[in-house]
DNA sequence: AACTCGGGGCA
DNA sequence: TGCCCAGAGTT
């Protein structure tokens, strides 16, 4: 896909889905962090519910570590998989104290070292509170991407650094939730709703189905 | 590569 | 009701 068919593309998407933000705008990095591992099979609105009186009670790793499993996980229990996160954040917060003075680490390869953080998560952490240059590719953004014809890319890796080229830094933010809801709404994994896509005429997929009919 | 974890969203 | 899932870890 050429670069003004990825223009265009993004330009449908951003009509299509001209509110799109994340609701978890946490600056402080414990708490994006904290809210990012929690987000894991779940949704923004979900976490944001749940944070709102957490971050309150216990807005710090040592404020956080004083929690026993058993109590965090009633805390969260909303977002999933629960007993995994809270054994997972209550970890985390522990190798915070010990291993960084109390602070979230500033690089993905430290961020990966803790438990219930891996690629994805890093790196929403490292562009939104850290500044640095990083695109956050989960299940939708791969699939809708690669489907679409904006990457062609085998891995979450090359994904990334495709996106990075392919976008402009300015959308790379807004263009992570269009991808997201497109990939929910339009262009599902299983069953993709062709028909009612204003992607259709752009899209590498689509131009596949057409061709073998 | 295939499994597990889980309450919530949505038809 | 039943299906699917805004990841990560383990085998």
């Amino acid at each position: 896909m050429n670069k003004e068919e990825i223009k265009t593309v993004l330009e449908i998407l951003k009509k299509n889905y001209p509110d799109a933000k994340s609701e978890l705008s946490f600056k402080n990095p414990f708490e994006l962090l904290i809210a990012t591992i929690m987000a894991a099979q779940s949704t923004d609105r979900q976490v944001n519910i749940i944070t709102k009186k957490l971050f309150e009670l216990y807005p710090s790793p040592e404020d956080m570590v004083k929690l026993s499993e058993e109590e965090l996980g009633k805390l969260i229990k909303s977002s999933g998989f629960y007993r995994n996160k809270s054994k997972n954040i209550l970890k985390a917060c522990e190798i915070l104290l010990k291993e960084h003075q109390g602070e979230v680490p500033k690089t993905r390869e430290e961020l990966v070292k803790l438990p219930g953080v891996g690629r994805k998560t890093a790196n929403v952490v490292i562009s939104n509170v850290f500044g640095q240059d990083a695109i956050a590719v989960d299940t939708h953004v791969f699939r809708v991407t690669n489907r679409i014809g904006i990457v062609k890319a085998k891995t979450v890796e090359a994904t990334e650094e495709e996106l990075m080229k392919k976008i402009p830094k300015d959308l790379w933010s807004e263009a992570h939730h269009w991808f997201i809801l497109h990939g929910r709404r339009v262009c599902k994994a299983r069953k993709p709703l062709c028909e009612i896509c204003e992607l259709r005429q752009y899209c590498i997929y689509n131009r596949k189905l057409r061709n073998e009919s």
